[in-house]
DNA sequence: CGGAATCCTCGAAGATACTG
DNA sequence: CAGTATCTTCGAGGATTCCG
């Protein structure tokens, strides 16, 4: 099995993982692994949300950190900010196309930990109690 | 769309992400998005290594990081590792059937990076751009 | 060779306060 | 309401040293 290597000449393989150090897989990898994102994409894939609803809807964050993270995910055209000039000030966030698309791959990630869950616990108990007796 | 809700009353989608906050879905995330997991999975997924040699193989790894990303993955019962009596000593580490499994997610990973690698460039110019006239 | 132990740095994330 | 600005904490990860 191979995950990566593409010959670079004339594979059509999907990738190579060592280009030039990670060529850009780094980026996703920070959204993905971060404590927020994948959260936050998750309620917007519900459709257009605002900030405070945003709040709401992901228990714990703070503001900083919602900010940080849909500043991110607008950064990288992941979503869009819509800043209605009304009074109180209404700003609404909604995912792009290729935002949605993130989804795909957060739904993979959800399936995947679903999949392997009681293995990975139960492999984790009997190393544990390996370790410890 | 829904990325997770299923209803717990007799749904058949994949996932309810906010299973008593996160289900196991941090684990995943965790390994996906650190520094290392996922190159030396990568490596892994090529057979059997040593542990000198996937040092070798991941340029920039210390010999601590990587001794710490093998033994979350054995714990977690993705790697095994096989200590040969030898001298000098001969540690060789390789993929279980989960951990071979988790390159498909790694590939979906890579596969989605490079598919909006240029995408996420040019918002970030474009972002920037705007920000720094 | 393949680690374990220790020390240190630096950035992610939390808490709090202020503002257009 | 939807932020920005500061300060602080905490842990991932790097460098170094020692060991069986």
């Amino acid at each position: 099995m191979s995950v990566g290597h593409t010959e670079v000449t004339g594979g059509d393989a999907p990738a190579e993982l060592s280009c030039a150090q990670d060529c850009g897989v780094r980026d996703v990898q920070d959204r993905l692994g971060d404590k927020w994102t994948v959260h936050v994409v998750v309620e917007l894939a519900g459709g257009v949300r605002r900030f405070g609803e945003l709040r709401r809807l992901v228990p714990g964050i703070s503001q900083r950190m919602l900010t940080l993270t849909l500043r991110r995910l607008e950064r990288d055209g992941l979503v869009t900010r819509t800043v209605h000039a009304t009074v109180p000030p209404q700003v609404e966030y909604e995912l792009t196309p290729t935002g949605h698309d993130l989804t795909r791959l957060v739904r993979a990630l959800v399936d995947w930990s679903l999949a392997h869950r009681g293995s990975i616990a139960e492999a984790r108990r009997a190393y544990d109690d390996r370790r410890r007796p």
